[in-house]
DNA sequence: TCGATATTCAACCATTTGGTTGACGTTTGC
DNA sequence: GCAAACGTCAACCAAATGGTTGAATATCGA
């Protein structure tokens, strides 16, 4: 059915929205600072903001007229690790997913 | 703007996909037999893999009657990299990958 | 208080997406 | 040769997506 990967790759999907993710990398951002270098409306810009915040990958503060965008980076884990299972793999060598277990098991990190 | 980027995340959104990939993890499957498990058509299935083969997922090859799909795992390279970016997933967090594995094998249709 | 700034909301539009069904072209096995 | 199996295609549909504009709301500064 589905997961809450969904959004959250769903969100990735487009490059509007991976370009805010990148700028909220450098610091928090107003909503009219993020639609700056955007040739677009800034509704348009505020409904992208809607579904990163729907995907959990940004929280949005309001403090007094200005509402703060924050990067969650966390909201990313689950769709990367679902990723890496598919780079580390494949093929379903079984005996390579036992060793990737036992070294992660054994790294306290 | 575009990128490469796009269709394989959006590829990723919709479940049905990702369980496809997942069954594809474990052995190359012809396109009958990808679809028996899901309650939808035959042709819906046809059009996943079309989205899938479109993003580099996976290859498709016809030998006979039967078209035999295999996963690409390089095409999530990309993908992965990107998401490195936002740091902190330099090593896969186990915990969230089980949680990741409950949720996903939990709500599978 | 008043005007400007910050942001969202509502209505609308075009395009894409994810599904259906039925017809169609190939390949296979008897 | 012919029916069955494999898979796609074309047409259609409902819903979601990504954008627009204009009005509305809330807050700030003077």
């Amino acid at each position: 059915m589905s997961s809450p990967l969904d959004p959250v790759f769903a969100a990735l999907a487009d490059p509007t929205r991976r370009a805010i993710l990148s700028m909220l990398l450098e610091d928090d951002m107003a909503v009219t600072d993020v639609a700056e270098p955007f040739e677009m409306s800034l509704a348009a810009i505020s409904k992208h903001l809607g579904v990163l915040t729907a995907a959990g990958l940004i929280s949005q503060e309001k403090r007094g007229r200005v509402k703060w965008c924050k990067l969650e980076p966390d909201a990313l884990r689950g769709a990367s690790v679902w990723m890496q299972s598919f780079g580390q793999f494949e093929a379903v060598n079984l005996d390579a997913f036992e060793r990737f277990l036992a070294v992660e098991l054994s790294d306290d990190s």
